[in-house]
DNA sequence: TATGAATGAGTTTTCATTCAT
DNA sequence: AATGAATGAAAACTCATTCAT
């Protein structure tokens, strides 16, 4: 007879961090909360991570590494600036729209927060913003893009224009039925491309 | 003998809590910090508020109103789209270039955060993107703008990519000397209201 | 023009109190609800106290003197001790009906607490049931009270079943409209003196 | 090998707390007292119980249930009324003198306490008057005690009367040598039941 | 006398982390 | 691996008392 498969305890408890961190939010959740969400023992979270912290470093490693490989495979392609944008403006909706409660945990409490864990990613998060710049600026090499703007500070505003939309989605500012998502991203890239490429049309 | 004017305690604290704040974060710090950073006594802290929540709602309220004024009276005035939405972006930079810490501080602990005080605040947080989309829509009634994209998602792009180069300022991933504060602002605005715009040689 | 008579403040404080220790209890309420009550300034109830203590001492003395005069006066009168019982019952429970807040304070927060009141006040607590016992132990002297029971424990069971009553009241376990108080009165009375007294001596 | 017996801690800091309660008053003592007293850590009192109000609500319960239940056996018994009250105020004399601090505490912070332990606690405290009230009246009925007294009232004075001789013990204001209980609980059922029967079969 | 701001020690409660089984 | 009782440091909050005016 066979066996039935594993069950993958280290696993269980991240993902019931996932909702419980959505939920209540990093600073008001217990790891009792954690435990009881993931119907395990207490003590079986400090046995698979060392603290509640790294739970969340855990999470937080696990998903901004595919964006940064996303957004680098996305780089890779032979195709124009606004599309590369639209794609990475593409993966990071759609993995909203996936798992809405991950990256709520991973905008909330780590990008967009001023804790010890956007200090510890720092550098992680500044990999995303100068894989940004990049499509940017080669773009801009390609005549593509004007040349009078900074790439660094548009990728700002390209992923702080992205963030703000998934944020207004969390607090339910604006509304997020299917459409919304495809809607909203066609929308913020059509605007912000435009205001990037050289428009015969746009003097100065 | 002139008389020494009397000291605002209760200012000298809140002036306090904006560097404590800025400095160690909401909830990494003590409330004997916030005292001893004021130079009074621990139990002054709780005589002026109720709570170490009610400090940081003061702060916000006091701040937000301002800017919420602010964007009220330059919606007023008989001016372009562009224009209001560059001043905007003037005074919320503006903001950030006079207090650094206090704006950290409603940004990072209030706006971007997903607390009990974002949900506290989330009405006058709305205006703000109310305001803000009704100048979009009157640009678009007016003709300046183009039709096609919704307000609400705008103001969210607009608001979005201005508060990301403030957390770039604060997060230090991009350098802020004098001079930056009125590129950064010149070149968001020029961006965004290009791409929001009516123009005529701008096909898809 | 005569001159207004001058408002008695360290009165005005010890009414106060009685009102505020009878409606949250002496431990649950701050200092500041009294000098409130007393519409007084914070200040002043330590310009007339040493302490919320000695409040509260000095609200139990003044009462707790007046009751030993009392019992001391009755005991005094050519009477029987029945009489004499009865004349005791009857100050006690006037004193309720007269001022049921201070004397739910006397008794709630010093006669029957176990604190450091209690402690204070053991002598002039004592010296009470010492009267009474008095009173039964002359009435036994007399031939008009049983000889076997011990006057001490007689004064308690005669000053427990009183405060009882009080405590039935202000505890609303027991009626108090204003025939009660001199039914239990003459109940208790004739109750407990039956008991003590010599029996043939007892007409239905 | 035998394993030792696991050790109750819950019981361990519930009679760690009468301890500490009887000694210091429930008001006076901190919750780290009634740690230390119980040899457990700090926290685990919080591990066992919601508050420090909590575990006197347990005390209080546990205790006065057995008393509640111990007068309902006793009414049921084929007996006089007087021999019922006679059980009853042996069985409250008895757990006094079994376990002195416990009833302190039961009776000093609950029962004649005016807090919110008392108001809480109201419902089954009048239980018992309650109970007494009906060994009284169904003794009325019964032809063994007069008629005239309120059953109620009698329940007060009853109790009251030997409440008074456990706080007389307490405070250490009447001897508590061992034949003192059993003379006193003697003394106080014949005096008040002399006093509640009917008068004629009262021989000298 | 009168005011009420200022002080700071004291206490409850929380909760991440450890550890014996 | 798994359990959950045990630990105790940390922090918010309270409030009697003092004091400058």
């Amino acid at each position: 007879m066979a066996k039935a498969p594993p069950v993958d305890r280290r696993r269980q408890i991240l993902d019931a961090a996932i909702r419980v961190f959505a939920r209540q939010g990093f600073n008001a959740c217990r790891v009792s909360d954690i435990a009881r969400e993931a119907n395990v023992a207490y003590g079986l979270v400090y046995h698979y991570f060392d603290s509640k912290d790294q739970v969340l470093n855990e999470l937080f490693v696990e998903r901004w590494s595919l964006l940064l490989h996303a957004i680098e495979e996305v780089d890779g392609r032979p195709i124009s600036g606004r599309e590369k944008l639209d794609a990475v403006a593409g993966f990071i909706i759609d993995s909203y729209r996936h798992d809405p409660e991950l990256m709520k945990v991973i905008i909330i409490e780590v990008t967009r927060a001023a804790n010890s864990f956007t200090r510890t990613h720092l550098k992680e998060i500044r990999q995303a913003f100068d894989l940004i710049a990049k499509i940017v600026s080669d773009a801009q090499a390609a005549g593509e893009f004007r040349q009078d703007v900074d790439p660094g500070f548009a990728s700002m505003w390209f992923y702080g224009a992205i963030e703000q939309l998934l944020s207004g989605w969390v607090f339910e500012i604006i509304p997020d039925s299917a459409g919304d998502f495809d809607r909203a991203r066609t929308m913020v890239v059509e605007t912000i491309c435009r205001g990037l490429e050289n428009g015969a049309a746009n003097p100065a």
